[in-house]
RNA sequence: GGGCGCGUAGCUCAGCGGGAGAGCACCACCUUGACACGGUGGGGGUCACAGGUUCAAUCCCUGUCGCGCCCA
């Protein structure tokens, strides 16, 4: 009956993942319990975007909090790891737009409410595709909790936070400079806006003085089209060549208005003229200087970017012929009308940094407009102190420091957004512009009411919030708040936040904001900083480069544990990582080496006994690898609490290659019908599945189950190895290693000197204490199997004439190979290593011969010293009897 | 311009005050009782450069050069 059921010689992840990923989930093992005693462990996934599908970031970011999850869920913890996805307000109102378009219409023609209805029935049809390639890679996220920014409860957060804040006065409107995106027609946040270099021009012109049209002040400026808008030239209050011109008028040319020069130090004196025009309600600076001066502000672009005269008087015809026109054709326009009028002094080639919107990629438009804003200064001071006292630490702790700088310098957070899908504002309007915030309608009708003394018919704000607003009450609102549900009171705060550096400023520092005002507490305890997948040349992965990777596609090929376990063994502290197929399929060897130890284990009949007690192993060969597991678990522990999932990776692919496959297997071969060695080398086995579980679930499930260790899909739940203690360790250690030692110098002196495998020739041992003809004695069929001795015994009279030898400890290995090597290459080979041996020794010498290094350094350090130079000098010297005895 | 990080074997990266490491790649040999997605052995590095601190520096400090990222 077993036997057809032997596993199969080759692993096929693509026949088992789906299986056991179903297995896990339809079993609950991915799900959390308030009800349980144990601790919990809570990790908030961050909310991809529902218009997302899953790149190489997403694998990197879940791949770690996949891990982290399964430890801790392994570990005994109460483990949460909460899913969901991010309504995405501009990415997916451009997608349904984008359908709308191939089908002839556009959201106004269908009206907000139809294009509501839509961007849902798109989100019902097309909203689950991220979340169905979570599963492709593993993650075990608790399903049944899936949460959507935009569901009711969530909504419901967020209404209440905005009307919180609004009577505490952190949420205001103003009017003031936004950044303005024309594309989309709305206000996006500073974080949205990116600046680009561009190569543009430096536009002097020449603005006659009103007293005194012969004489011009010079003007550069890169944004010509804008003047429209000028009302005022600034000089530097100390610009000697300025000085008597400060309090006089210029006449602004083409729109005639006279316009005064003002002192200000915003001027540069050393950039372009040192004389600068003046356009509040269109520059950042300006718009400053302005408010300073007390200047007027007319905007002369409209909310698409195009000229608009509405606030300006101008007699000029040619003004006029610029109503309605686009602001770079407005540029061109201007600045050959300047020219044409002998204005235009010349064109310096100028480059210079330009704000674009980083979703829509076009220039940013400043613009005067009323907005909502949070008041983020205020909101930051408690969520920097988190920092400062250690309530929330970040991993690698550098990035404090980027926290730190934004967060001491945060400037008001625009939260409106000129946008249809999104949270609708909750703030309705009176006959006279009378703000009534408020959870609901009804509500916001009562305070109406209250107010004018009669029912009066409301208004409500078109606008939506920020995507970010909602997302920043993440760690709270996923739990129910505002109620006070039983997973409210356990999972917050969270234990960890796992992700990437570029939206530490867009989402950490907000839901540290957001969490702290709200919940009083810190959201989570750590910030693990990851880094950017690049391709395996180290670019950033780009459609227009064509060098980006699909996750799945790496899945289908190496399958998903070999994708997992090559991302945690890249995935150094601060750096990015540099990941091809080639990396996954060097790790996809891992799985199957794993693979093929696991089904040799099964061919000799080993079988997982839960009463084995490594603390009764008797045998040197038993006692070491149980205690190099133990060691490897103590690793695996530690790495991971450091969040080094490179030094976990590594331990792992150590313990089970190196120590496991290469020594431990080997040695045990014929010894495995020992019934100690059998049930040792299923306990270790089984440790190294769930060793191995977090970061490669899949075929320790399928191997876990399939031996016999547990009900099927049932490793995901087994407890942890914890480390134990081995009687007589250090003993079995030092037998092995002596072991290892003497095959490894006999296949280096058989390989250099090309004695074929095939020939089995003595291993004689020459000077040898008896510890060490007893210890090869204990291991003579390793020694023969494994060094391809023919024969093991300590050497009674002279060294055979044309011998290979080589040193281990106090004792010769003596090969005798007479006719069989080459004498010449043998003697070049010995005299190879005792120049090693002897450098060693004179280097360790002359540091012992400085009186210094013996007064100062630390005794054990001097002590060491000294045994290094004594062994050193015995080496050289066995070297030097074995070369004599070449002859 | 300000800040942060990085320069260690051909590649990707660990290490970080006292003997230069791993994986992959490379070369040679090997189908030895799971595994050629394998086994065994080997070659390969003035640890970017220059100063300084120290008995001792790849490691700490300062500067220079080169690369990357963030902010203005």
């Amino acid at each position: 009956m077993k036997s057809i059921d032997m596993l199969e010689k080759t692993f096929s992840p693509q026949d088992i993942e789906a299986r056991l990923y179903a297995g896990w989930e339809e079993s609950g093992a991915f799900a959390a319990d308030p009800t349980r005693a144990a601790a919990p462990f809570t990790i908030m996934i961050p909310p991809p975007n529902v218009t997302g599908s899953l790149h190489m970031g997403h694998a990197l970011t879940f791949t770690l909090q996949d891990t982290l999850i399964r430890w801790q869920r392994m570990r005994g913890r109460d483990a949460l790891w909460q899913p969901g996805t991010d309504h995405a307000g501009i990415a997916t109102q451009m997608v349904v737009e984008r359908l709308l378009a191939g089908e002839g219409t556009e959201r106004r023609a269908l009206g907000r409410e139809t294009f509501l209805d839509r961007v849902w029935q798109w989100k019902a049809e097309s909203g689950g595709t991220i979340t169905r390639q979570l599963r492709r890679l593993g993650a075990s996220l608790d399903w049944p909790r899936e949460r959507f920014t935009m569901d009711d409860g969530l909504s419901r957060a967020v209404r209440e936070v905005f009307v919180t804040l609004h009577r505490q006065g952190l949420i205001y409107r103003d009017r003031r400079l936004v950044n303005w995106d024309p594309k989309f027609q709305s206000a996006i946040s500073d974080l949205e806006v990116e600046s680009r270099e561009i190569k543009g021009s430096l536009w002097h012109i020449r603005y006659p003085l009103a007293d005194d049209p012969t004489r011009f002040l010079v003007v550069a400026t890169t944004r010509p089209e804008t003047r429209l808008g000028d009302t005022a030239v600034a000089v530097h209050p100390e610009d000697a060549r300025y000085t008597d011109l400060i309090g006089r008028s210029v006449v602004l040319p083409l729109v005639g208005r006279a316009i005064p020069i003002v002192a200000d130090s915003y001027s540069d004196p050393e950039k372009g003229t040192g004389a600068v025009k003046i356009t509040p309600a269109h520059d950042f600076n300006d718009f400053e200087v302005g408010r300073r001066h007390d200047l007027p502000m007319p905007s002369v672009l409209d909310r698409e970017g195009r000229v608009t005269l509405a606030e300006i008087a101008t007699d000029s015809a040619f003004v006029h012929s610029l109503q309605g026109v686009d602001r770079f054709e407005a540029r061109r326009r201007i600045v050959a009308e300047l020219e044409t009028l002998g204005l235009l002094e010349r064109i310096e080639p100028h480059t210079h940094q330009v704000p674009h919107g980083d979703r829509s990629g076009v220039p940013i438009e400043p613009l005067l407009t009323v907005q909502w804003y949070c008041n983020a200064g205020e909101l930051a001071k408690a969520a920097i102190a988190s920092v400062e006292d250690g309530r929330t630490k970040f991993v690698p702790q550098q990035w404090e420091n980027t926290f730190f700088a934004w967060m001491r310098d945060i400037q008001p957070w625009c939260i409106s957004r000129q946008l249809w899908w999104g949270h609708r504002i909750p703030a309705w309007y009176g006959p006279d512009g009378e703000v009534f915030v408020a959870h609901d309608a009804n509500e916001a009708e009562q305070a109406a009411e209250k107010h004018y003394g009669k029912q009066v018919a409301l208004t409500r704000d078109e606008d939506v919030l920020d995507t970010w607003f909602s997302s920043a009450l993440w760690p709270f609102s996923t739990l129910g708040w505002p109620q006070q549900t039983p997973e409210l009171a356990r999972y917050y705060p969270g234990d960890v936040l796992v992700t990437g550096f570029d939206i530490i400023f867009f989402w950490v520092a907000r839901m540290m904001m957001m969490g702290l005002h709200f919940m009083g507490e810190v959201p989570f305890r750590h910030v693990y900083i990851h880094g950017l997948v690049r391709d395996e040349r180290g670019q950033k992965m780009s459609k227009s480069k064509g060098n980006v990777m699909d996750p799945l596609e790496l899945i289908d090929r190496f399958g998903a544990d070999a994708l997992r376990f090559a991302i945690c063994a890249l995935t150094g502290p601060g750096r990015d990582i540099k990941l091809g197929p080639s990396r996954v399929e060097s790790y996809r060897s891992f799985v199957t080496k794993l693979w093929n130890a696991a089904r040799f284990c099964e061919m000799n009949g080993i079988a997982p006994d839960p009463d084995f007690d490594p603390a009764r192993a008797t045998l040197p060969l038993t006692r070491r690898i149980l205690a190099e597991a133990s060691a490897a678990v103590a690793q695996a522990n530690a790495a991971l609490e450091a969040y080094r999932f490179d030094e976990y990776a590594a331990a792992c692919y150590r313990f089970t290659w190196n120590t496991f496959c290469d020594w431990f297997l080997e040695l045990a071969k014929p010894a495995l019908q020992e019934a100690e060695v059998k049930r040792t080398a299923a306990h270790v086995l089984g440790l190294l599945l769930r060793l191995l579980h977090p970061v490669m679930p899949f075929v320790t499930e399928e191997l876990w189950d399939h031996l016999g260790y547990g009900a099927p899909c049932s490793l995901i739940r087994a407890p942890w190895p914890a480390t134990f203690e081995v009687p007589g360790a250090d003993a079995a250690r030092a037998e092995l290693d002596w072991v290892v030692r003497l095959v490894g110098e006999v296949r280096t002196v058989r390989a250099e000197m090309n004695v074929p495998p095939s020939l089995r020739a003595p291993v004689l041992l020459k000077d040898a204490a008896p510890e060490s003809i007893a210890r090869g004695g204990r291991w003579l069929e390793a020694i023969g199997r494994l060094a391809r001795a023919s024969d093991f015994a300590p050497l009674a009279g002279e060294v055979p004439a044309g011998s290979a030898q080589a040193v281990l400890d106090e004792a010769t290995i003596v090969l005798p190979l007479a006719g069989l090597i080459d004498l010449v290459a043998e003697r070049a080979r010995l005299e190879k290593e005792r120049a090693k041996a002897q450098k060693e020794a004179e280097q360790v010498a002359r540091k012992l011969d400085n009186a210094d290094f013996v007064a100062r350094a630390a005794p054990e350090v001097v002590e060491e010293t000294r045994e290094r130079l004594e062994s050193a000098r015995a080496e050289v010297a066995r070297l030097e009897a074995a070369l004599a005895r070449i002859g």
